[in-house]
DNA sequence: GCTTGCTCCTCTAGCGACTAGAGACTGTAG
DNA sequence: CTACAGTCTCTAGTCGCTAGAGGAGCAAGC
């Protein structure tokens, strides 16, 4: 009977030991068998679950998306599509935050450029935040 | 001796009342004289306060960031080049957002484009969550 | 004067996804 | 045998709010 320690799993995952622990009490991972010790030993099905969590996390799908996600790899019978939308609405997500770092970007830039390094009486930056008038976009 | 109400405040000011009084508890507002009836009036320099706040916070400046360059307002005699260092900063973090963002976006695309629309046996979005070697961006 | 209904007050607790730390135990290498 | 790394559980803290309880102030209508 293989398995590894927490710590080797953290290794292996990529996900801390805490983060572990956490994930667990948040029923993402099942409770894994202990040793006499009392330590909890994981074996090859509960690894692949810890670098699937990981996957969704970098991709930014929350522990509510991935618990669905993790169900659905639970019963492969099923359709899709529950999966596909759950994706879709990330990708969404992500195409809006991508649209509003952008106007930031172009609004610290222009923030920036116009600074002339002289005094906080002077500064483009301090300015711009008092009177937003003089921001590049009007719009918020 | 004019002045408005915590309400006025915050229509006048785009922020919400418990958010104001949430600023106050942590610095960023002086405290503000009260009624006879104990009830904050707000008079135009705190609401000036209020509105460099909300624009800081639309830029994405976190509480600290705000604290000093609010200190910096207050004194305006001072270089302004720590102002300029905070909004250099927050432009950097913005920049890597928009690219750690973008990665994303290509890889979420990739995965619901592979997607047959068919069970989860066959699903693409879980397959590569399962087994990232999959996907596009090998690199995390 | 009295009621209705809105605004305001303080205080505490909750969100999400961890992270940090305390204090105790286990397991292993020298 | 001792040192020390790893693990255990539990609680509390992070950030920037947000929600709710329970009470008080205040203006308008009757």
């Amino acid at each position: 009977m293989s398995g590894v320690s927490i710590g080797e799993a953290a290794r292996v995952s990529g996900i801390k030991v805490p983060t572990i622990r956490y994930y667990e009490q948040m029923g993402l991972l099942p409770e894994p068998p202990r040793t006499e010790g009392n330590r909890r030993v994981y074996d090859e099905s509960r690894l692949r679950r810890l670098t699937f969590i990981r996957h969704a996390r970098e991709l930014g799908f929350d522990i509510g998306a991935i618990r669905t996600l993790l169900d659905l790899q639970d019963n492969p019978g099923q359709s899709c599509s529950p999966a596909d939308s759950i994706a879709r609405q990330r990708l969404q997500d992500v195409v809006e935050r991508i649209e509003r770092l952008k106007a930031l970007q172009t609004e610290l830039e222009r923030m920036i450029a116009g600074c002339s390094h002289a005094t906080i009486a002077k500064c483009r930056v301090i300015e711009v935040l008092t009177d937003h008038g003089q921001c590049g976009t009007p719009t918020h």
